[in-house]
DNA sequence: CTGTTAGCGCCTTCAA
DNA sequence: TTGAAGGCGCTAACAG
């Protein structure tokens, strides 16, 4: 059972041929240089012995990997999901391959990840940053050895790099508009981390919409999220909801965290929408599942991935264009029941 | 800004230090046959100099990419995307790298995927195969090679190599028994493609069940699925409880099947789980989002994904053990609203 | 203890 | 149009 034959080389053929090596390897290129009889002796001798070029061989000696790294915080995770999918689609269609990996938003992990990646793994880096992640340090080392990089939804501005992100701002501005529109008047927003840049953005949109509005903006109404979860959605709707003057809508950093306040509003009786509405945001499937389904912003993972990694290969593949754009994707306000009110 | 330098080489160190490249090599691999007092001077010079070995050629001299191949149907997919977090973690802390690909379910794209991956990307591949895969010519050549393969989850047995699965047959009649004992009597069952093994067993499950129980079985409460779709759900609910004598509770392929079963039932106004029970297979995130929240069959995706990896490099490590066997894992019944009749 | 030599498989000058 | 030779960076067998 064991066949274990070694494998053909370019000196096996050679010598059957009665040919030198070089030959053999411009022949099977199909080199101007050879003649055509020689190139199609050499071809056939080479398929009918189903030849197979050595990667590992060639690699070193172009010293390319044809692989390239993905770095996100959670691979179990709906939006990442979609994002690893688009950008394998992207990669394997120009013939590279990608290696993935998650950090768990840890650091320590992602540093340790990247380093191994960046050692030799991998030609390029695709990575969207851990919520601990503040400083780059262990991704500039990497830049500036000429090994590129892009990064994508959650993104530092202390790595100059191509980016692709969402329209954070947009996105939150819409859907709080969409929420006033449907004549919620006291808007609430449980955000994410005050150091993750796309939770500040959309912080923003929310309160830019209620400002143009010329609704009032209160702390009283704005959770702090640190771990994004259910649990932290079910609690602070409750602080909010058991407060002196609870809101009659509320905008959540992530589906997750609408679903965990979702859960409250329907234990405690809460009429969805008509008393309290509801706005998640990714479009997490979940969204589609619940009872009310949940009003959403869609991210178009699936483009961002497919787009950063475009711009990863251009970049491997001209290695002097020294971009450090950023490429902001259009989100798509997505309406269910948790927010229509105002009904046709 | 574009520094750069040419990374630093052994022959550089040896020159350095007047030392010849395999006293260097060894030295830094604290070699027993160097001298201390060489050993850190190599050792000191390479860290302050940062020498990081070349990895392509190492893995050139020795054959080796240290990283394996992963191949699933749809990465967009919660069972799937846990799998993939388990393999990850496992090959991780084994000092091994993951590449990720999907099939879409189609034989072309898994048959070009695994000969793009074995063809000298990885040292071996885990590989849950495409509802379209029923013969295994595009695995078994690399097997012979000497390619390592381990499937998991979707598998077939032309292909012999280690195999981690789900216990289905018990996992289907573990669920079947749980309808049966709440009351259930008429189960009729939502199953996937003949030529699916895991949807086979679950049916061969479903079926023991209602025997031991010595309650009829027939072909009029068994839809077949092909595509495992929402939409499939949907519609066969909708001709099995429009027939002559409707079922008073459905055991789903799998949660989004059992999802799309809720949603007629909801439409149509049956009380669940008092008129119908359903349960759904998986145990995906959505099980718990719907209303009422969804009874399941967790897989364990997570030790699915360690296990195989685990098995895959014991194969890589040590190349003449040449096991087929057949991991099962057990699964875990999950009880959730939608088949609780009797409360309490 | 250290150095010399050879080679992994392929590509690419340079020379014929 | 083809061949010979050298080298990518590292490892390992063999000498000394």
């Amino acid at each position: 059972m064991m066949t274990e034959k070694r494998k053909l080389t370019l000196k096996d053929i050679a010598k059957a041929l009665g040919l030198s090596v070089s030959t053999v390897s411009r022949a099977l290129k199909a080199h101007p240089d050879i003649a055509k009889e020689t190139i199609e002796l050499v071809k056939k001798y080479a398929e009918d012995n189903h030849y197979v070029p050595n990667l590992l061989a060639v690699n070193f000696r172009k010293s390319r990997t044809y692989n390239l790294g993905l770095i996100v915080p959670e691979i179990v995770h709906h939006f990442f999901s979609t994002v690893i999918s688009g950008a394998i689609s992207e990669a394997n269609s120009q013939g590279y391959n990608i290696l993935v990996t998650q950090s768990n938003d840890l650091l320590e992990v992602e540093t340790k990840a990247s380093q191994i990646m960046l050692n030799g793994s991998v030609d390029g880096l695709l990575i969207s940053i851990s919520n601990e992640t503040t400083t780059a340090e262990h991704l500039n080392a990497y830049l500036s050895e000429g090994k590129p990089i892009v990064q994508f939804d959650k993104i530092t501005d202390h790595l100059s790099c191509p980016k692709v992100i969402v329209d954070d701002f947009e996105g939150a501005y819409q859907a709080t508009t969409h929420l006033i529109s449907q004549g919620y008047k006291r808007i609430a927003h449980i955000r994410g981390r005050k150091d993750v840049k796309n939770a500040c953005d959309r912080y923003e949109g929310y309160l830019q919409a209620l400002r143009d509005a010329n609704l009032p903006t209160s702390d009283d109404l704005v959770m702090c999220c640190s771990a994004i979860s259910e649990e932290e959605g079910y609690s602070f709707t409750a602080e909010l909801m058991e407060g002196r003057t609870p809101p009659d809508a509320i905008f959540c950093i992530t589906d997750l965290v609408a679903f965990g306040s979702l859960k409250y509003l329907k234990e405690k009786g809460y009429a969805i929408p008509d008393q309290v509405g509801l706005m998640g945001f990714s479009n997490w499937m979940i969204s589609e599942t619940t009872t009310p389904t949940l009003s959403t912003v869609n991210q178009h993972g699936y483009e961002m991935g497919r787009e950063a990694t475009k711009l990863l290969l251009q970049l491997i593949k001209d290695q002097n264009l020294n971009s450090e754009d950023t490429t902001i994707l259009k989100t798509e306000l997505i309406i269910r029941e948790s927010s229509m009110r105002q009904k046709g």
